[in-house]
DNA sequence: CAGGATCCCTTAGGATACTG
DNA sequence: CAGTATCCTAAGGGATCCTG
């Protein structure tokens, strides 16, 4: 038993977590960070790191991402134009829980599919 | 810059990370980890340690992370019936990075909030 | 008690086209 | 180049009713 890590924090009405969670709970959140997590970069930089990511949900992520303080967006007045993103302080002390979480995905991915695998046996063995 | 801790993890096109962290990353799955960190509970415990869900989204919740291998499902042939949720080893071993994550949302709420606060004052001063 | 089945609405998100 | 606007579909998820 994992010692109630996580307990109190969630269970709470107002929930203070759960709109912070929310965000990364999203699908492209965590790899637009992680392509940040090097450094700078410009929009389309981002759109080639991640391939199959739309414009729009690229540029609707980033938006969010910046409204909530994670990174900042400093653009060019140039022709064309040039937009930078850059993890805040803030954006990039996310990276360490998160790489908590995606090392645990990993090492618990094989673990994972074995009991889908045996679910899926269940099934088919029941119909 | 935080080491790039992820990096290699979430690019990989076959993204092994992304099936994993979909299934936490809905609305309830995280909340219903919790309520199970202190041990095993029964069908309406869990509905009443999470006043707002819904018994659907609970049902399916509680189905996907017993077909993930996350927790075990013990039904007892009792009239009226009883059900016990446990958490497996698994699972339990997810509470830990998942404690890291609520920690950071919990200390950076108060600057997310703050970030989004400023950001409306720009919207307002703009419009 | 512990759900399954059904209905319905809202949101996430892709595709495409257009613009400063 | 870096988006915005529009349209559209699929999935998430609530409410309600029914049952072994």
């Amino acid at each position: 038993m994992s010692l109630r890590l996580i307990r109190d924090a969630v269970i709470d009405p107002a929930c203070p977590v759960r709109d912070v969670l929310d965000r990364i709970g999203d699908r492209w959140t965590v790899l637009v960070l992680n392509a940040l997590s090097t450094g700078t970069r410009r929009f389309t930089e981002l759109r080639r790191a991640i391939p199959d990511i739309s414009q729009r949900m690229l540029a609707k992520t980033l938006r969010t991402l910046e409204t909530d303080g994670l990174l900042t967006r400093t653009v060019f007045p140039t022709i064309p134009p040039r937009v930078d993103y850059t993890l805040t302080p803030l954006g990039d002390s996310l990276l360490e829980p998160l790489g908590h979480l995606i090392r645990w995905a990993e090492t618990s991915r094989a673990a994972i599919h074995a009991a889908r695998a045996r679910a899926g046996q269940v099934r088919a063995a029941r119909d």
